[in-house]
DNA sequence: CTATACACTAACTTTTGGTAAGTACATACA
DNA sequence: TGTATGTACTTACCAAAAGTTAGTGTATAG
């Protein structure tokens, strides 16, 4: 007669599926990559098809080059983002969104949408 | 005979709904409350109900009392969240999501549920 | 023969995030 | 009576991240 199991109790069971309120948790580092100012911006971009490097960076207002290379770098690490580099000269590379990526992209993409047709909403709420 | 419109010129037309491709665009400030990491620990959190400050402080592991304090106040700024102070001393104060909060919450939502679930895939990837 | 495009990297500066301590008052406990 | 704790913050300080600027090697355009 055991209780009916208290479940979920060794390092490994909590962390097989993430838990965003308990702090050592990697899903906290990947919420960060895929919710980066810039993350988002190249997922949505790269929604879109694929980008070569200056593409992107045109494409995206405001981006360094320091930046872009960064969060394209993360993105790819984390298998949201494939990088296709010929080895040609000048440098010829393109990125591109993995399966994974267009999973996750997509759930990114309704919450920008959300943010920019409620746009007028919030800015009204904003000055009281 | 004019040509069939090429609208959306002017610097209001462009920002009447979100751009966040344009550097000057304010949803870019909304998006990056709303995908800050405390900020989304708070909507997720306040999406199960009311909270005080203290119990918002011990669910969100790893939350310092500023980054707290602050999350909560440009969400509140932004009208995502409803602050209710009581004037009794020790100090009672309430946190709550506004209706505004609840859809963008719901949408976040989305993204981090698929974060949690898919952790194990993405840490694979990683070690390559 | 100077300029530009390409996809970066490295050094440096500024901004942001995180830590520790302080605040005023009240209740609990010794 | 005195010490400890809880409440919701703010302030001062320091470390980490983001942003800026300049440099790389080669090739094509003017």
């Amino acid at each position: 007669m055991n209780p009916p199991s208290n479940r979920q109790n060794t390092l490994t069971e909590r962390l097989e599926k993430g838990d965003l309120f308990a702090q050592p948790c990697p899903s906290r580092g990947i919420l960060k990559h895929v919710c980066s100012q810039w993350g988002v911006l190249c997922l949505m971009s790269l929604r879109q098809g694929t980008h070569r490097f200056s593409e992107l960076r045109r494409k995206i207002g405001g981006v360094s080059e320091k930046m872009l290379a960064q969060s394209l770098q993360t993105l790819a690490e984390d298998g949201f983002v494939l990088r296709v580099s010929h080895p040609v000269v000048p440098p010829f590379v393109e990125y591109s969104l993995t399966p994974m990526g267009e999973e996750v992209a997509e759930h990114v993409a309704t919450l920008t949408d959300w943010i920019e047709v409620n746009l007028p909403r919030v800015l009204n709420e904003r000055q009281r």
